[in-house]
DNA sequence: ACATTAAGTGATT
DNA sequence: AATCACTTAATGT
């Protein structure tokens, strides 16, 4: 464990940091689709990505998804941190996009070193500061752009995060990501085809601009 | 060969 | 952009 601590944040936190960390931290690992935190569950620990991504979903009350952004290694969970100091439920729901190593450090921790560590104090404002950057992009997204756009920039997302140009999704999977329906998916995705942005076959889809 | 699941398409709202 | 109804294609048993 403090090979990969030191191999994805060794060069963020000092020595002592990271030992402190290696001491309370707590392994986890995900099989990719498991969901990590689901809606009203309360947090008691943040997780610091090792390797792999977790989608971040929002969900209405028919159980409805829609994803919000990626978060892949080296970052930390923003909504959760916010959930820790204000002691609330989880209103956001986080699935594995791939298998996923992780290390849950106890809340009580988290804000001791805020004070203690100013590389930990630097990467939690950082990490804040970058999730909200997102924040806005996704909002952007879904407020002003539209469906073919939207899918463009989801199927780029999702090869980022899983380092492959080619994605495993069915059609209706990407629907249930993006909220919309199936036929919508299929339409836009065969007019991205013709338009050379990708390759499609059965629960393939190659993205060719990258 | 048959059933099941994924994807494509026209028409309608 | 969503929904319906239907077709076609790929895949599993």
């Amino acid at each position: 464990m403090i090979e990969d601590l030191q191999k994805y944040y060794g060069y963020l936190f000092e020595e002592a940091l990271l030992e402190e960390i290696a001491d309370v931290a707590i392994a986890k690992e995900f099989k990719a689709n498991e969901v990590i935190i689901d809606i009203g569950s309360y947090i008691t620990s943040i997780p610091l990505l090792l390797n792999g991504a977790i989608k971040i979903l929002r969900e209405d009350k028919e159980g409805d998804d829609l994803v919000l952004y990626y978060i892949e290694k080296g970052d930390t969970c923003a909504m959760t941190l916010s959930c820790c100091m204000g002691q609330t439920k989880s209103k956001i729901k986080a699935i594995a996009e791939t298998d996923v190593k992780l290390l849950m450090i106890p809340k009580q921790k988290m804000s001791e070193w805020l004070s203690k560590y100013k590389s930990w104090q630097e990467f939690i404002l950082h990490s804040y500061h970058s999730r909200l950057q997102e924040f806005i992009d996704a909002i952007d997204t879904i407020a002003f752009l539209n469906m073919d756009q939207r899918l463009l920039k989801y199927l780029k997302d999702k090869a980022l995060v899983n380092q492959n140009e080619t994605i495993s999704v069915t059609h209706q999977q990407i629907a249930n990501d993006l909220h919309t329906s199936r036929v919508v998916v299929s339409r836009l995705l065969k007019a991205l085809e013709k338009k050379d942005k990708i390759e499609l076959n059965r629960n393939q889809i190659k993205v060719l601009e990258l």
